[in-house]
DNA sequence: CCGTATGACTAACATAGGTTAGTGGCAGTC
DNA sequence: GACTGCCACTAACCTATGTTAGTCATACGG
């Protein structure tokens, strides 16, 4: 019996996947516009754990949908060190509008085996005809800005241990909102040195305040999984405030 | 005779100024967009220095840009910290696509006196029907999120000496893009306890800092200028990659 | 002109987090 | 069923950056 690397099959929307959940976050779709998001996900390709999606310089000419499986974007710097600057889950584009620039600024990786969708120019064109659905895709860009700038704070103004709490409730609830949790447990499927690759810190020090946040009894993460054992304590603990996320929902 | 806070009114454009100068980085746009652009600018209000321009939790119905002087996105955390995410120049919008989400996750005040125009949502659309505004605007839009990623990468991997530097050499480039700079020197009215804020140091240490790149005679930044003796040595030290910027020019 | 901010700057000391160099467990593989 | 590689985990030590507590110069309001 492996690891489940993998998430649930079982999209709760009705076989609209983790896409059509997350853009209906702010408004329900019509059926039309449902059923053209799900098609995306059908053919979906399968990929080995950390292999690279896009990498820097690339000019792709279609865009690509994490269907299943989790991702990571990510710069490395000459010294080798790497700075993950986004997790990709279920759901998410890796490069929405990247025809509008010339090309990557950055790199993209699996991080665990993966489905990934790649969608043709004229495609995303078709769908975005769609006003709904453009609109969908305006906040959902919007959505990864904020947590870019999320993240920033997070690396500039917050102690390792609060950061590392605000990392694990911010993918609580973006997993969610995709229908992946379940009580207060996830998939997450990252070494300690990928955390610490997110966050500006190194494994040494990232498994120094694992081991903390355990003794307290805060968490439990093991084996790709994490279970927040008192979501309440972490939230506090880490300042966390889900407006960012701009989902509009209870815990 | 009072610090030159305020940018050099001669837009090198010939009237439209640093908005229409900055979306034509990509493409040059038609007579009519760059009319209709240039017309933004021309009723904007007079704010004083650290005034804020909105406020997290505002639901603002109207687009605010930059016409002139420096402001700042910022977050501030419960103990009074303060991260700033984003500088602010002429030509920038504070908050393009509010309207999508429902309220601001982040406050943005002035740094410096600034000319600020509002921009109603009815006249936002108007530009945005017109499509090589739209693709100016994402555009725009793109190139602020790859300056987020860059600065996670600033704030997580380098030190203070790069990170110092890679902000130097970064609104460097961008003041240029907006005709903004004079030989390798720019306006840049920011305390030393801003420039902490903006990559999570102390005022202390940005200080420490910038005593050694004066004493290495690399720049100097004095009364809110900022002249780089050494630009390519700068960019070397802080490992500055324009690329990001998807600007396209030489330096 | 004097008082009051504000910001640049410094020194002495404290610490969160980095570095180096391991050990040990476990899963996959030939 | 031994090898191999990856990852979690630890210990001892190191340093970049933070903290505290100032001084000093300049700008500005009254």
């Amino acid at each position: 019996m492996s690891t489940p690397l993998l998430q649930a099959e079982t999209a709760p929307s009705g076989g609209g996947g983790a896409l059509v959940e997350k853009l209906q976050t702010i408004a329900p779709l019509p059926k039309g516009d449902r059923d053209a998001l799900a098609a995306l996900s059908a053919d979906a390709r399968e990929m080995g754990a950390r292999r690279n999606i896009i990498r820097e310089g690339d000019r792709p000419d279609h865009v690509h949908l994490i269907v299943q499986g989790w991702a990571a974007r990510y710069k490395l710097l000459p010294d080798g060190a790497r700075q993950i600057t986004a997790f990709l889950i279920p759901g998410d584009f890796c490069d929405l509008h990247i025809t509008v620039l010339r090309e990557m600024d950055h790199s993209i990786a699996t991080l665990t085996r993966a489905k990934v969708a790649y969608i043709p120019r004229e495609r995303m064109e078709a769908l975005t005809a769609r006003p709904d659905v453009a609109r969908a895709f305006w906040w959902a860009t919007l959505v990864d800005e904020a947590v870019l700038r999320s993240w920033i704070v997070n690396i500039g103004r917050r102690d390792a241990y609060e950061a590392i709490g605000h990392l694990m409730c911010e993918l609580y609830m973006r997993m969610k909102n995709v229908g992946l949790t379940r009580d207060h447990s996830y998939e997450l499927p990252l070494t300690q040195e990928e955390v610490g690759d997110a966050l500006g810190l190194t494994p040494v020090h990232v498994n120094r305040v694992l081991q903390r946040m355990r003794s307290e009894g805060l968490i439990r993460f093991a084996r790709g999984a994490l279970t927040i054992h008192d979501y309440h304590r972490l939230e506090q603990a880490s300042g966390f405030n889900p407006n960012y996320l701009h989902i509009d929902q209870k815990v």
